[in-house]
DNA sequence: CACAGGTCTCTTTTT
DNA sequence: GAGACCTGTG
């Protein structure tokens, strides 16, 4: 019988048009895997094309292994050859077997966030930049855009048009390239932007992508960048055979470069395109969705659509709001541990989201005294905490002669009494000589000539030549192993910090499964480049083990992609989510962006969604105070269990547990009273003030923060002054309204257009 | 050269 | 509140 029959009617059409371009608008939870997975079976099985032809491309590792599970499933014989991987993988291997084209060593290393910025760091050094004037972080924010966009330094200098900061701009970005392909490295941006340059530059290599990549699907495709539009448009320009999905509303990755135009115009680009819209939900019930088609009704510009279900109406949805985020924990964490005694619902069931990895701190507090299993997904990766990084460096250095980041990185750690001023002379030597670091390591004595500086650099070196000869007939694991005898790296860590050595221990037990993980999944010796480019393309959702029984803590953005029984939405408060810069920054399509993030955020829960707010919260090492969410008050007041909960909600009774002391006791939240919070009955009837207030969400919180510009008065302008901004110059203010927390002052412009904005960011000075 | 202690900055979100 | 960075001391 036919792999389709699963499928509804939206879901074989979509799963049986092959040939040509398709966009498929998948609505969240709306069965797009399995749309794709058959897909991919039907055409192996019943259009007779070779999985050779095929390529599936996703975001992370993990949707990617899940495709292809389910295609080996469903496929069996010759599955392997389909192509299925993300991006930046595809990206490397296609670059490994041809970047010598571009002048790079086929062997190169790839950069992650950290080792860019320690890179931008040296750069600006040596160009003898300011680092106070001009931050390492804007401009690799900058370069970042650029190479999403495809713009080159050079690119980049054209469109400076003599402008002083542009071309310093400019100029730092050529020379942080230039360092890289000096340390034979990419960074992320680069993979893919090289991927394009190699096609376009080399058609014959093109061609021969293209040949093989007869038919292509992209999953997630809302978030794709242009420069990743561009890979795919290439290998597809032969055959059109392009395959699309994804969903618009669940675009969240613009600071990333993705570009929401490019679903939003696939029809443009290719006007043939067949469009199939699957708008069934099989997720959530009917409350959860309602919720979220009515908060992302409130954006502009989306493709019509409109998800339903026949899984009924379910549980209304709970909304709370407390006075602290501790008390909030303790709301999420009674509420899990209650359905866990019931019998209702395992740990894995729940998941808690939140805007910031921030948030998690508290909440894994109260998991821990609560004695809850629970999975952080993201926050501080892995792989960039200081002892892994270590290792990597070592490894890195022993692949990579030429990557120096990596070399500086390690030639003290442990410490050998090698400090700054020396690496600074070999630093200068090799810039002089033109060599690397390494190679002047080697050199020192040309450099620093004999002494005792020179010995301890050149025993740092016979070590790791010892390393690098063994490195052919060795395993990774032993490796590693070797590398922490010899250089007596739990010593180290345990002599330095006996309290914290414990978890990084750990953490490099947990590195070593690894490895041995690697070493076992790959078939012939695994080698060390190979496993150093798995471990830097590795995302934190890659990690998670979906059958450890384990609430699960991590981002709005974490989760998409995931669906849980019960979802908890924490910290909905304005200035949180959306967050401050969306609210009151210039860009309006950020607020849209923060929109999409919420609706994601409701779509991942199946059965039950409880949305939490605090009145006040610690951000920065400072007190703020927040009204609920804007995106709450968007969702019909129906849909909520009860009367929507503006005051305070009595404590959470709990039973007797040693570590509580009992209820509702606030003098137990030390850091939050302690930092000048109002006690409990000044908060609460402030509250109730509140939300007696005639807007009920919008109301009269004043930001109690210290130095905080807004709400600060009356502004001293009014309607047909003119006024100057700082950015977008003289105008003439034409309306000026109460905004409730802030002034709302519109003004036009000479040149900028007219704008909306509040007072107390706008910083509007008033001209005589 | 190493370390301790102080000051400053910063936040979204991630492959 | 954490991490990066700076400065002074041994």
């Amino acid at each position: 019988m036919s792999v389709l029959e699963m499928l509804n009617d939206k879901q074989l059409e979509a799963a049986t048009q092959i040939e040509g371009p398709v966009l498929i608008l998948a609505g969240a939870g709306s069965g797009k895997t399995r749309v794709l997975t058959n897909r991919t079976a039907y055409m192996i099985d019943e259009c007779g094309i070779s999985p050779w032809n095929i390529l599936a491309i996703t975001f992370t590792n993990k949707a990617a292994g899940e495709m292809r599970e389910r295609i080996d499933r469903m496929v069996g014989h010759g599955s392997e050859s389909i192509w299925v991987a993300t991006f930046h993988s595809t990206c490397v291997r296609i670059l490994r077997r041809h970047i010598d084209l571009l002048g790079y060593d086929n062997s190169f290393t790839i950069y992650d966030s950290d080792d860019s910025k320690a890179l931008m760091k040296e750069t600006l050094k040596r160009l003898q930049i300011d680092t106070k004037q001009y931050s390492e972080k804007g401009f690799l924010n900058r370069i970042s855009n650029a190479k999403n966009e495809l713009k080159t330094p050079e690119d980049e200098k054209k469109d400076a048009f003599g402008d002083f900061g542009d071309e310093l701009y400019a100029k730092v970005y050529g020379e942080y390239q230039r360092s890289l392909k000096s340390n034979n490295a990419l960074d992320f941006d680069d993979l893919i932007m090289k991927t394009v340059e190699l096609f376009t530059g080399f058609p014959e290599v093109l061609d021969n992508y293209q040949e093989r990549f007869k038919y292509i699907m992209v999953d997630e495709y809302q978030d794709t960048n242009t420069a990743q539009f561009e890979l795919i448009r290439l290998l597809a320009d032969k055959y059109k055979n392009i395959c699309v999905v994804g969903d618009d509303d669940q675009s969240i990755y613009k600071f990333r470069g993705a570009n929401i135009r490019n679903i939003l115009d696939f029809e443009k680009v290719y006007p043939d395109a067949k469009v199939v819209k699957l708008e069934q939900n099989y997720r959530s019930t009917q409350n959860i969705l309602d919720a979220a088609n009515a908060v992302i009704a409130n954006n502009k510009g989306r493709k019509d659509k409109a998800l339903w279900t026949d899984k009924g109406e379910g549980e209304k949805i709970t909304f709370v709001q407390v006075d602290t985020a501790y008390e909030e924990a303790d709301l999420i964490v009674n509420s899990i541990r209650k359905d866990k005694r019931n019998g209702e619902s395992d740990y894995r069931d729940n998941a808690v989201l939140y805007r910031t990895n921030a948030q998690s701190r508290i909440l894994e507090e109260k998991f821990v005294m609560a004695g809850i299993p629970y999975a952080v997904v993201g926050g501080v990766n892995f792989y960039s905490r200081r002892e892994i990084k270590d290792i990597l460096a070592y490894l890195k250095t022993i692949d990579n002669a030429r990557d120096d980041l990596a070399v500086k990185r390690i030639l003290n750690v442990p410490k050998r009494g090698i400090g700054a001023t020396t690496v600074g002379k070999i630093n200068d030597f090799s810039l002089r000589e033109d060599i690397d670091f390494y190679e002047g390591l080697k050199r020192c004595e040309e450099a620093l000539g004999r002494g005792k500086a020179s010995d301890k650099i050149l025993s740092f070196v016979d070590m790791i030549q010892v390393f690098r000869s063994k490195v052919e007939y060795i395993s990774i694991e032993d490796l590693v192993k070797e590398i922490l005898d010899t250089i007596e790296y739990e010593q180290m860590l345990l002599l330095e910090d006996p309290d914290g050595a414990k978890d990084r221990i750990e953490n490099i037990e947990e590195f070593m499964n690894k490895v041995i993980a690697f070493e076992k999944q790959t078939d012939e010796k695994a080698s060390l480049s190979e496993f150093l480019e798995e471990v830097a393309l590795v995302a934190d959702i890659d990690n998670v083990d979906p059958d450890a029984d384990k609430v699960m803590l991590m981002t709005l953005h974490s989760a998409k992609g995931l669906e849980f029984p019960k979802v908890f939405l924490s910290g909905m408060e304005d200035g949180l989510f959306p967050g401050f810069m969306s609210i009151y920054g210039d860009d309006p399509t950020e607020l849209e962006e923060e929109r999409r993030l919420c609706y994601v955020g409701i779509t991942r829960a199946m059965n039950k969604l409880t949305i939490t707010a605090s009145r006040s919260r610690m951000v920065r090492g400072e007190t703020q105070y927040n009204n609920v969410s804007r995106f709450i008050k968007e969702i019909p007041p129906m849909l909520f269990s009860g009367r929507v909960e503006l005051e305070r909600k009595p404590s959470p009774t709990y039973g007797v547990e040693r570590s509580y002391g009992g209820g509702g006791d606030y003098s137990r939240y030390g850091t939050a009273s302690g930092t000048g919070i109002p006690a409990r009955p000044v908060a609460t009837s402030q509250n109730k003030a509140r939300a007696a207030a005639a807007k009920p969400f919008i109301a009269s919180a004043i930001s109690l923060q210290k130095g905080a510009s807004i709400g600060g008065g009356t502004p001293d302008y009014k309607v047909g002054d003119r006024v100057k901004h700082i950015k977008f110059g003289e105008g003439v203010v034409t309306s000026l309204k109460d905004g409730g927390r802030d002034w709302e002052v519109t003004v036009d412009f000479d040149t900028a257009g007219t704008k909306k904005m509040f007072a107390g960011f706008a910083k509007l000075v008033k001209l005589c």
